[in-house]
DNA sequence: CGTACCGTTGAGGTGAGTCAAAGTAAGTGG
DNA sequence: CCACTTACTTTGACTCACCTCAACGGTACG
């Protein structure tokens, strides 16, 4: 996996900051993904947005490609464009465990830029991906000038609208079935398209191995989910295109099991 | 499992902030825990300083007691003094899943507190437990107000001191071995006692059933693992009293399978 | 002395990992 | 266009760690 980096970004937005250049006409439109709903509530001054716009940066990186790796230290805050990164780190065996999946919108790096510390996980690109990057200093900044700014940013963190609220990542220990149908919940939720007859078609942005390391599992044992679930009618594969007659029914594996242990089964 | 609510912090915070009092002489004593160490590197004005240290409780739990619950509204945020306390979830099977312990000077509750959204655990007192409160409104208002302030509590989030970071928690799919041999470290660093030796001694401020529930396994299988460890003669148990001769031996069992899975077997 | 809970041990079942091999898709070069 | 390579996917057989169920010993407490 080769490797690009940021650099330029640090540098421009210390020099940016040293000279306290005014671009009074200068709007923040490289300023998208996640942080843009904040920012339009944000009443910057139209210095501090042209510094913002100023020190950003979006770069393309290729699947495979690291963009940050665990280790290293923070060099800013970055926000997924387009395409899928997977945040993963070593575990006590040495082996990649995945953390979270971060897609269009999604910020990642904030741990370790707010705790001073190196990153605790390497991302990388799942697939060809668009990363936006705003370097530290001005983010710290920004967020020190303005607690509005800083409310909404630690707000968005909190509530991580990423995908890692999924349950097959905060749940390893529930069998792999439950877990890749939660899975294809979340996946149908940001990539599907409604197919008219009530069923959902999603076009997988990855493969059964990346899959399986998402889940935590072996790519073997989600095949194995896979012609399960086709077994019983719940969703038809094609390579990675996916197609769901009945959401609901397929989900119900999910919070089914709630529903069941709780109150006995229902029909 | 009963309940004690802080419903008196928030109000008399409320009423503190509007009458605006000041109190020139008093020290923040109450603030201890974990964010001692930020309250004194931090300018706060006499009056906020007075403000916080009045819309402060503190409150005695017994073993069992529920300090907040899944789904609650977030009142403010918490830390504890002293005892043991576990944040748990319910899972899709509605079991208890351990999200993290929570010791001496660690904080709790600050997520929902900064998402603004409903606890996403229940904080459950595994020992008895002192609990300071501080109300949602105060820190907000502080947080707010002093930039030093909130780039301190969000760095000590961020970190996350607690005991979170240990692998037991963050690798469910590591052996239970592995996983109850962290525990035990975590719990000697910060329960332990020098026996003069090399030997520590640990007593466990839990029991066997909590432990399981922390590692995500079965008491039987806990059981099983300290028979193991103790054939092998890493630990010697007296119901919840531990005494490891060599430490550094047994901790090898956590780090161990890194270096050997890393660069073969070493002896 | 009985009840209740905790902790330990044994027997048996099972989900998922491992290993091995065959099937499939996608490029590559002649 | 076809052989060939390569990587990805699927299936089967086997193994194993942990869970489940059940029984038993220990201790506290009424």
């Amino acid at each position: 996996m080769s490797r690009k980096d940021f650099n330029g970004a640090s540098a421009g937005a210390d020099y940016a900051l040293r000279r306290g250049q005014s671009h009074p006409t200068v709007k923040c439109a490289r300023i998208g993904c996640g942080l843009q709903s904040c920012m339009r509530e944000v009443p910057f001054r139209t210095e501090d947005a042209a510094l913002l716009d100023r020190s950003t940066l979006v770069r393309n990186f290729e699947r495979g490609e690291e963009i940050f790796s665990e280790g290293d230290s923070s060099a800013g805050l970055y926000c997924v464009r387009s395409g899928v990164v997977l945040l993963t780190y070593k575990d006590a065996l040495r082996a990649d465990k995945a953390v979270r999946m971060v897609g269009p919108s999604d910020l990642m790096g904030y741990r370790s830029l707010f705790a001073e510390e190196p990153h605790g996980t390497s991302a990388e690109a799942l697939t060809a991906c668009h990363v936006c990057f705003f370097a530290k200093n001005v983010i710290l900044r920004l967020a020190d000038n303005y607690p509005v700014f800083s409310r909404m940013l630690f707000r968005e963190l909190a509530r991580d609208k990423g995908l890692r609220r999924a349950r097959f990542m905060r749940e390893p220990h529930l069998p792999i079935r439950i877990r890749f149908a939660d899975f294809l919940r979340v996946m149908e939720q940001r990539y599907g398209v409604d197919e008219g007859d009530g069923g959902v078609c999603v076009q997988l942005p990855i493969m059964r191995r990346q899959i399986a390391s998402v889940l935590s599992a072996r790519p073997e044992s989600v095949a194995r989910a896979i012609t399960e679930l086709e077994r019983e009618g719940l969703a038809v594969f094609d390579g990675r295109r996916v197609s769901i007659p009945d959401p609901g029914e397929l989900y119900r594996i999910v919070d089914g099991g709630t529903v069941a242990a709780d109150s006995g089964t229902l029909t």
